[in-house]
DNA sequence: CGGTCGATTGAGAAACCTCAACGAGGGTGG
DNA sequence: CCACCCTCGTTGAGGTTTCTCAATCGACCG
């Protein structure tokens, strides 16, 4: 069964709520498309067709070392849209996206929306917004990678994850981990054996309880607090900022 | 003495060869403020006034850790702006900016700046570019955080600098370092120390040679090359992508 | 039931960070 | 003009985190 491009457009921030004749000329250019379970849907260098949206199924966008490690930079499920800055910025994709399970999409081809663009600054600024909170959700990544070790970026994860569900954060919260462990793992910066070697320190540490996918939160208090009880700050130097 | 705003956004990606009159309505509300050397421009956190442009002198942008550790996401220089992302995003900085020498700069105001977007289109394109631009960067700095060592971070950074300058990758070529090692240390994502053995390191392999801020390419070739005489791919798994 | 995939565990190695000490250079105040 | 101080950069030693490699186990699929 198809899945109609104008419902999956409207539910996405870019396009939600817009006016009904622009909605419709934009599932015009929308291009459906299917994917069975770890397809590419492009990969790094691949020239760009366009933006993606979404529509059922599940997508990873990662980057690649030359050894064949992957960072994951993001999973994507229905009604999010990904490669939006690639329409802007040179013609290849800058990172490699494969679907996670069977998936269908919509490709916004890049010559068409452009050309809306110029016409709807609405859109573009949406788009405005859209990019920003890819850029802070980068930014967000870098200050994990460098900052933190696994355990605290797990820590943040999960406690990020209960919030996006509105699930209040206390004794008792259980969520299901939204892909796979592996993936997780590498969306982290790490591999599956430090990853796992991570949540079982949580558990044995009592904070946290695994069973599976299904992680329930022990001790709320203690998923905040920076190390149980952290000491006070080490390295003093260039580190505190605005000292005139 | 003090510096024009026009003159200034003129240079600016954002504002090159607008109409002389958006120009000038934009340098309207630009307001100039001037900074000591290592002061602080914003914090994470501050309420956003707006984004900046700098007209003299050198910024850099960081997260801190709750240690102290810091991680410089970008350095700026002269006619380059930055901030942009907070006016689309939250009512609060997300990062650290201070400068590292005597700087002016102008801040484009929040409001009047958002209103002009409704009504140049042209203006919000740009825009789209700038994001674009930064967030491809910071993907690149994910990328370098969770898949390259630090001496493959260096070489990169330093293939990139002279990519930027025009200067062509061959024998011979120097260049000098846009700033001090430590600040490079952190845009790479390590410590002084250990950003000193790489230098070190890379000098011993005969590949460049350093003379203070100076560094001359020695051997152009084995800067691109992996890591001079790279064995074949070890890990497959999961990381091949595309693979159905 | 064999096979594959995801996940876990152990052991060892590698990269990186921390701490401490030191030297060179630049600026400042006496 | 010189002594002092401060910052920047470097070096050494040791510790910690993380990665690598290998083996194993359970679940699911065909």
């Amino acid at each position: 069964m198809t899945i109609l491009a104008t419902d999956v457009l409207r539910r996405t921030p870019l396009f939600a709520s817009l006016p009904e004749d622009d909605l419709r000329w934009a599932a015009s250019v929308a291009v459906p498309r299917r994917y069975g379970k770890r397809e590419a849907i492009f990969r790094e260098g691949d020239a760009v067709e366009g933006f993606y949206v979404v529509a059922s199924g599940k997508v990873k966008v990662f980057k690649l070392s030359e050894e064949g490690k992957e960072q994951v930079l993001h999973v994507l499920g229905p009604g999010q849209s990904f490669a939006e800055a690639a329409l802007f910025e040179g013609g290849a994709y800058p990172a490699y996206a494969e679907t996670l399970a069977q998936t269908e999409t919509f490709l916004i081809q890049k010559r068409p929306f452009l050309d809306m663009l110029e016409r709807r600054p609405k859109v573009a600024i949406r788009m405005l917004g859209s990019l920003s909170r890819w850029l802070r959700q980068m930014t967000g990544l870098v200050e994990d990678l460098s900052l933190r070790d696994v355990e605290a970026r797990l820590l943040l994860f999960l406690s990020g994850e209960l919030q996006d569900r509105g699930i209040p954060l206390k004794d008792g919260a259980t969520l299901e981990l939204p892909f796979s462990k592996n993936v997780l793992a590498s969306r982290l910066g790490t591999v599956p054996e430090t990853f796992s070697r991570a949540l079982k320190k949580l558990q044995e540490d009592g904070r946290i309880d695994v069973r599976g996918k299904r992680i329930r939160i022990v001790s709320a208090a203690s998923l905040m607090a920076g190390k149980a009880t952290a000491g006070p700050n080490r390295r003093t130097g260039t580190a505190e900022p605005g000292r005139r």
